[in-house]
Parts: C-alpha cells; sequence; structure tokens
DNA sequence: GTGTTATATGGAGCATGGCTCCGTCTTGTA
DNA sequence: TACAAGACGGAGCCATGCTCCATATAACAC
C-alpha cells in the first residue's frame, strides 16, 4: 500500500479539494507522527542548510532520532524531502510578490521582487542546489513548487506589461529561469552584485525592446 | 598507484608543459590502451546525448566491450568521463567565438554567438544536464573546462566594450549564467525561441546601461 | 479506565551502483 | 624471441536508496 500521509498532503494542497477521498478522516492524524516529520524537516533542512545536500538519508533519520522507515513513510524518496524542505521557503518568496506591487509602480515592483529572488538565495543557499531540479526537472512535486514562483512573477510582468512600461514580448519564466542560472554558483565574492547587476540587464532589456 | 595514463593527459592539456615527469616516456602508449579510451567516449557521449545521464558505468563499459576497470583507468569516476565527453563539445563552441568575431561587428558577434550557445544546447541535448556542474561545480575538472567558455565570451564583450556599443558594467560570465539558466530545461516546444529572446534582452540590457 | 483499531515505528535486509584490487594477458622494443 | 611496461577485466567490497512487516502506541468509544 502507498503510504498515505505525504500524498495526502500534497493532493490536498495542489487541487484544493479533490475527488479522492470520499471518506472523511476518522481520526485526526497522530501526534507522534507530527512531530517525527517536523524533526526531520527541522533536521534535512539544517543540513541542506549547511551544503550537505548528499547527506544519505539514513544520517538525516538517525539525527531525526528517528528510523529509516519513518524517514521513507513520511517522505517517499529523497526529491520529496527536498521539495518539502524547500517548499516553504518558495512559498515565502512567492507571497512577497503582492506586497511588493502593493508598494510599488510594477516595473520596480518587478525588479524589487527580482532582488529579493536574489537575496534570498545569497542568504541562504538552500535554494541554489535544488533549483534546477525545481524548475526543470521530471518531478512532479518539483514542477508543483515551480508553479508557485511562476505564479508569482507572472503577475509582476503582466502588470508591467499592462502599465506599458515593459514589453508584450518578455516571458516571465525567461526572466526566472535567467536568475536560476545565475544563483547556481554562490561562489566567490561578487557573487551578489553580479547577479543583482544582471536583475537591471534583464529590467533594462525588457524596458529597452519596448521602444 | 595512480594510473597514469588520464592524469597525464589532463596535466598536459591543463598547463602545458610542466615539471611533472622528467623522465621522457619510454614507449609508445599502448594501441588497444586508446581504441579502448576512444570506445569509451562514443559510447558515453551516445548514452548522455541520449538522455541517459544516469547510465551505470558498467553499462557504458558494457556497451564498449570494456571491463569495468579498464574504464575506471581511463576515468577515474564519472565526473571525469563526462568531462571527458564535454570537454569537445565546449571546445568547438569556443573554437566559433574568435571566427564569429572576425565576420560581425562586435555586439553583432556577441549575440550570434550567444545564439549560437543556445542552438548549440537545443541541437544536442548534450550540454545542458551536465552544465551546472560545469559552471559552478566542485569538481576542478568542470572547473577547468568552464574557463573555456568564460576565456570565449570575455574576448567578445572585450570587444563590444571597446567599442563603445555596450556598456562597461557588464561582467560577461554573468550572460554566461543566465543562458546556462535558460539551459537548464529543454522542456517544451517554445524553448528555444524563448532562449533566444532571452539573448536580445540580455544584448538590449546591455547597451541600455551605457546610455 | 479499558478495549479496539487505525496508524506510526524502526531496523533488518535486499538491490543497485560506484570504485578497488590484483592476477593475467598484450604490446612495444631490443 | 625474450621480456617488462603497462593494459585488461571482473570478482568483490562498500555505501546508499528503498521495502517489508512484526511490534508499539495514540486516538477514540464506551
Amino acid at each position: 500500500m502507498a503510504p498515505s500521509c505525504i500524498c495526502g498532503d500534497i493532493l490536498r494542497l495542489t487541487r484544493g479539494k479533490t475527488v479522492t477521498d470520499e471518506k472523511k478522516p476518522r481520526r485526526r492524524p497522530r501526534s507522534d507522527g507530527q512531530r517525527n516529520r517536523e524533526n526531520l524537516l527541522k533536521v534535512a533542512k539544517a543540513a541542506f542548510t549547511a551544503g550537505e545536500i548528499d547527506i544519505p538519508l539514513d544520517e538525516v533519520a538517525r539525527r531525526a532520532a528517528v528510523g529509516i522507515g519513518t524517514l521513507y513513510r513520511h517522505f517517499p524518496n529523497r526529491d520529496a524531502l527536498i521539495e518539502a524542505v524547500y517548499r516553504a521557503e518558495l512559498d515565502h518568496l512567492a507571497d512577497a510578490a503582492p506586497v511588493l506591487a502593493a508598494q510599488h509602480p510594477p516595473v520596480e515592483a518587478l525588479r524589487a521582487w527580482m532582488r529579493l529572488f536574489v537575496d534570498y538565495i545569497a542568504a541562504k543557499q538552500v535554494i541554489a542546489p535544488a533549483l534546477n531540479g525545481l524548475m526543470g526537472g521530471t518531478s512532479a512535486l518539483y514542477a508543483q513548487s515551480g508553479t508557485v514562483l511562476q505564479n508569482a512573477i507572472e503577475k509582476l510582468v503582466a502588470a508591467a506589461v499592462a502599465s506599458g512600461d515593459i514589453s508584450t514580448e518578455i516571458e516571465p519564466l525567461d526572466l526566472l529561469r535567467a536568475l536560476a542560472g545565475v544563483s547556481n554558483y554562490a561562489a566567490g565574492p561578487g557573487w551578489e552584485t553580479s547577479a543583482k547587476r544582471l536583475v537591471d540587464i534583464l529590467i533594462a532589456g525588457s524596458r529597452a525592446s519596448t521602444s
């Protein structure tokens, strides 16, 4: 039997109300289960952030004082674990978009968000290593996460286009892809600066093609 | 003892004349050795190009009709094999830079080369999957390969800057990084178009910041 | 409380793939 | 032809991903 817990979560998050399970859950989820799950996430996040992206899952389980079986019940594979860790971070980022949109004129909101994206990656090495997978990977889970960011930037771009500030030619996803590319290495001290410079280039380029 | 063949090659390619081995090689390299090496490369390239990036090395050896030990003597680990396969491709790309520079005015040469980069990735799925490693990875081998591309684009940018066409602010590597980001997914039919659009945006952005 | 049951636990163990070791075989040279 | 430098190959070791299932425990009904 497929373990139900994570799948349930995903389905719920993905499609809101699904047709999947008609029978309403008869029981509250067990407290130890939730505790363990959170523990695993905490440990995994710490490890990933510390650059230990390749940490063996047994080790994650050990650090969370949990059996390997438990880990696998909560997260059916490595990708699922990474996904779960990063989802929160990405949501955070996506949530910032509407706020910025309310505070700034369209183009500046876009620029600000892109910079935030860069900042975020710089601050937490968290995202970069997994970003490839997140945006281009084969995993359905990853695709799901990517969508969140995609929606965020699409709205920002749409607003900027509507205001006539940037060209209609712009494909929002391209901007995101480009940023993701830069984020691929957080090496060297000049990294952050150069990433921000790229943001300006992208914005300038998007503007220029209007004329 | 470390096997000598690959290390020797790398050292020679990397630093030209090294101080490493004083004693001149007493023998011509064995023909079967070279044959096997080429065979392995051919098989590996075919596999990688076909998207089988995760192909087990045993399988590569099998297809090349060679023992696993032989594979490992030629390529001490998976990265070394990938590196060897891609190096040729990257050199190819880098070699195009001076040709384009001779044929076009600076900015257009830059644009053309960036497009070529995109074309190349589109044509051979080869590069994309390994590009992360190539540009940001920890492996010294990868770093080495990246340098080739870096040199290529740096010259193109320098020429364009010298001609006053684009801003001095441009960090060539940023452009490469951005393109690499886009190349991360070759998914969807619109991919190539949108990548080229990004090239134009980057060029336009680089120009705009001059004024 | 106590009994019942759904649910979680944990770790032995299997499969797979990376990589090493070393006895055997081949090839270039004299 | 002799011989040694050097290549060959594959058995086998080890790490890691993932499964299975007997056991333990939290939630609920009474």
